[in-house]
DNA sequence: CAGAATATGTCAACATGGCTGACCTAAATG
DNA sequence: CATTTAGGTCAGCCATGTTGACATATTCTG
């Protein structure tokens, strides 16, 4: 029944794909993507609540944990926020026990940021929760499925900063642990 | 030299498939949902603080726009969130022109919601911000992106509720105007 | 018809997480 | 030594979410 409907939808939307240059709004993209992101951050939210934290403390954790010793400067890009609203949700990161800062080496100025093994833990279990959902997405869909996902997700980031949060995700990808 | 960044990190995940059921946590795509749904928003946002107007305008608009007639429950339903919440920015979207209010014809204590044609160029303009992004990102990857993305988005969502959501995306679509 | 359920609105209070602006320290750098 | 940089902090404001308690009009049901 979910089917036949995602089935006629395609269809009429493919139709529409044949005209000019179809400046017609991508309703159903616009939608989905509200619609999916809604649900996709629904499941870190609830484990959080358990903890007196939000979803402000799970971006911070999730990017220090997978960025170990990333600068403060290096989060606020990331997050695109101000310090001061950085600070709130880091202080409290930090004052729990799921943080830690580390004096930069080189540069003794900088507050280097690693998540505590309390807040890898808790980093992996929410990105567990995440992962649970992608998967069974992915696996709905068949092989080929990650690849597309992947592809669309990148095209849609900001043509500037693109290069970068490329190489954010294959440093991190390729650190998995190595610091003191 | 984004690309090689892409290959790379696709032949890395793709290796990552192979052993058990992978419970590793799916990191890329993690991160570029943060990163692409960022982006997406963006958009309209700076649009909107001309007229004094945040997302949650936003998001209350489009849905009036695409469903006209629609009662403030199938509005709370969609956006999960209080009647207080909602409450607080349809009054200003009523107060400012840019939605009305019709008893409904069968049932009068139903308030059916309606764009204005003020309030319907507002949410076009905004929808076209949007589309300009996907329209760029899907002519980037090619043939076929449209309904992959679709299908990926469509399994992220929620298993129970998505047919309410394909039912919804598909009776929009079909109307487009039509009500008096 | 009386009572229950429904659709909607509203008041009050509070939490979260953005923001601006001003100002401070310590360390690096020219 | 003067400036810049990395970071922190205080104070206050705004947007948008939450609970809980009620109020009103209308419809439905036994």
């Amino acid at each position: 029944m979910a089917d036949l409907n995602v089935t006629a939808l395609a269809r009429r939307t493919a139709a529409t794909n044949d005209p000019a240059p179809a400046d017609q709004p991508i309703w159903d993209l616009i939608e989905l993507l509200f619609f999916a992101y809604r649900d996709f951050v629904s499941d870190p939210d609830g484990a959080l609540s358990r903890f007196k934290f939000g979803r402000a403390h799970h971006r911070v954790l999730h990017f220090v944990n997978r960025n170990p010793g990333m600068m403060v400067a290096d989060l606020l890009d990331i997050l695109k926020i101000t310090k001061q609203s950085l600070g709130r949700v880091l202080k409290q990161l930090i004052d729990q026990g799921y943080v830690v800062q580390k004096e930069g080496e080189n540069d003794r100025r900088q507050r280097l940021l690693f998540a505590t093994a309390k807040g890898e833990a808790l980093a992996l279990k929410l990105a567990g929760l995440q992962t649970e959902r992608i998967a069974r997405a992915l696996s709905e869909i068949g092989p080929g499925a990650h690849d597309a996902a992947r592809r669309f997700l990148i095209a849609m980031i900001d043509a500037e900063g693109r290069d970068e949060v490329m190489t954010l995700i294959a440093r991190a990808d390729g650190l998995r642990k190595g610091q003191s």
